[in-house]
RNA sequence: GGCGCUAUCGUCUAGGGGUUAGGACGGAAGAUUCUCAAUCUUCAAACACGGGUUCGAUUCCCGUUAGCGCUACCA
């Protein structure tokens, strides 16, 4: 711990050496963005810290989970590049400890059965709802003798184990985040433990997987701060102690409600297919819903996001997704990259896109002189396999709107063939030699040069953006130049000169 | 419905008893003229409402409203 800096306060309650945090998403679902960040700030706190960081499953749901959704979670964290330091744990396969810690609960008298039907307990519910009132458990088997449950146990009759709320006082904790909260236990039902088939609810496995694992802080979504009065009864009723929470607040979609399919990409996959690098969507990510002190720039790479990060800057309200914002980090990610650590992943996009990049010299080097030339501009790591499709293969096609743009006139056809000739005799090819011959034929005649650089930026590149022509032309060689500025008019859909 | 949490530009946020309420994204305008998705410059844009407390509230307190969360043999 020598290394904390001393901005940050810093409380463990388990009093071990550093923090040990965990990660415990529920495989029901791919990573979502919301889960993503929860993961995300574990893991700066953990690293922060040089504390632990544990994965852990949550699969006790046993119809809803399934492994796909496992291989997803743990896809999407080494896309982030979330890395931790124990796990991947599966609570499905320590149900055996649940129920000890169950069976302690019983013997101390902090648990009891209830032999109640689920259908009883939903009419009852209904019923209740209807009327105005709390669909709360009443509390009916909590009245039945210990030796009674024992023996209707025995028996063979179906329970599920009920916790035994204090019937009075209220229960609280102090939140990292939002400070004390406090709950009244007589708004806390008797909440059920073991289901009828033996196997854990959420609640028990919660707290006794992170009483087990050493857990001294446990950061997660704001939608928990309801349940952790339960879970905080449950680690006195275990006579553990009570690690620090800090709830994060939730990410909204730009309905301000909670963010969802019908808000588009869920899955931080997702952000991997549309071109996002993940630098860029982790320090978008790590940006809702916390800031570092005042005067830091956004853009932050790692090392700078683990320094600065502290559970002090989180904030309490929930934050609305910006996709916009998303993008803008995504363009300084790329044009700060350098070519060598782009060309790999643009690889892929060439790959997904079925694009076979020819390059003029056929080398790397040529690829990473073009992507250095591309870079600033690109907004999505998919650009270089459309919008850019140009510079890396001859099979390409015109954005319309370009050539209607500039490339409208057909007069303009046979003067680009002109030009062409001009180049292909040329035994100078450079940025200036081009640009001067350029500028020379269009003073000869009497045209405007812009026109003639638009025109040819459309038909060099097939788009109205794109860096300095002459870049360009020289990037792409003398004999692409040439021919396509030749066929300037079959690539505008006219026939060709 | 009950309980809990939250409330500063459209969005992410800084700030905090007296400020021209700051920054970033996005938006608008201009510059550049070889395009803009590049670059530079400029602009618009916020303290939810009502009561207190106070010499003075955006800031503290209470209420209202709104949003979100929880209210399962889901997690």
């Amino acid at each position: 711990m020598a290394n904390i800096p001393a901005t940050h306060s810093y409380q463990n309650p388990l009093g071990t050496l550093a923090p040990r945090v965990r990660f415990a998403p529920s495989p029901t679902g791919y990573l979502h963005v919301g889960g993503a960040r929860t993961a995300l700030f574990n893991w700066l706190y953990a690293r922060h810290f040089g504390g632990k960081l544990v994965l852990r499953i949550e699969d006790t749901d046993a119809q809803r989970s399934t492994e796909e959704m496992v291989e997803g979670i743990l896809q999407g964290m080494r896309w982030l590049g979330l890395d931790w330091d124990e796990g991947p744990y599966f609570q499905s396969k320590r149900l055996e400890m649940y129920q000890d810690a169950a069976a302690r609960l019983l013997q101390t008298g902090h648990a009891y059965y209830c032999f109640c039907a689920k259908e009883e307990l939903e009419k009852r519910r209904a019923i209740a709802t209807a009327e105005g009132r709390a669909p709360k458990y009443e509390g009916t088997c909590r009245k039945i003798p210990q030796e009674e449950a024992a023996r209707r146990r025995a028996a063979g009759e179906t329970a599920v184990l009920r916790f035994a709320v204090p019937q009075s006082g209220s229960t609280g904790f102090d939140d990292a985040v939002f400070g004390r909260v406090e709950f009244s236990n007589s708004e806390l039902e008797d909440f059920v433990l073991l289901r009828s088939d033996g196997g854990p609810t959420y609640h028990l496995s919660v707290v006794t997987d992170d009483v087990d694992m050493k857990i001294s802080h446990v950061v997660r979504g704001a939608d928990h701060i309801s349940n952790t009065p339960k879970q905080v009864l449950l680690y006195q009723a275990m006579s553990a102690p009570l690690p620090v929470f800090a709830h994060v607040p939730l990410i909204l979609g730009p309905d301000k409600t909670r963010l969802s399919k019908r808000h588009g990409a869920t899955s931080v996959m997702a952000y991997r297919e549309e071109g996002i690098v993940p630098e860029g969507f982790r320090n978008f990510l790590a940006l809702l819903g916390w800031t570092p002190a005042e005067g830091t720039p956004e853009v932050m790479g790692d090392a700078e996001l683990i320094r600065l990060f502290g559970l002090e800057g989180i904030s309490r309200s929930n934050a609305v997704f910006d996709r916009a914002k998303l993008d803008w980090f995504n363009t300084e990610y790329i044009r700060n990259y350098p070519a060598e650590k782009l060309l790999p992943l643009i690889k892929e996009e060439w790959e997904k896109a079925g694009l076979k990049p020819q390059a003029a010299d056929h080398s790397d080097d040529w690829l990473l002189a073009a992507i250095n030339l591309l870079k600033t501009r690109a907004r999505s790591l998919k650009d270089f396999a459309h919008s850019f499709r140009a510079y890396f293969t001859d099979d390409f096609s015109a954005d319309p709107a370009a050539v209607a743009k500039f490339l409208k006139d057909e007069t303009l056809f046979p003067q680009l063939a002109e030009l062409a000739e001009l180049y292909a005799l040329s035994p100078e090819f450079t940025e200036a030699s081009a640009e001067k011959i350029l500028r020379d034929f269009a003073a000869g005649k009497n045209l405007k040069a812009g026109t003639l650089i638009n025109a040819s930026r459309v038909a060099l590149t097939g788009q109205g953006v794109a860096p300095s022509l002459f870049a360009v032309m020289v990037l792409l060689g003398k004999t692409r130049t040439v021919d396509r500025l030749k066929t300037a008019g079959s690539l505008a859909g006219r026939a060709p000169a």
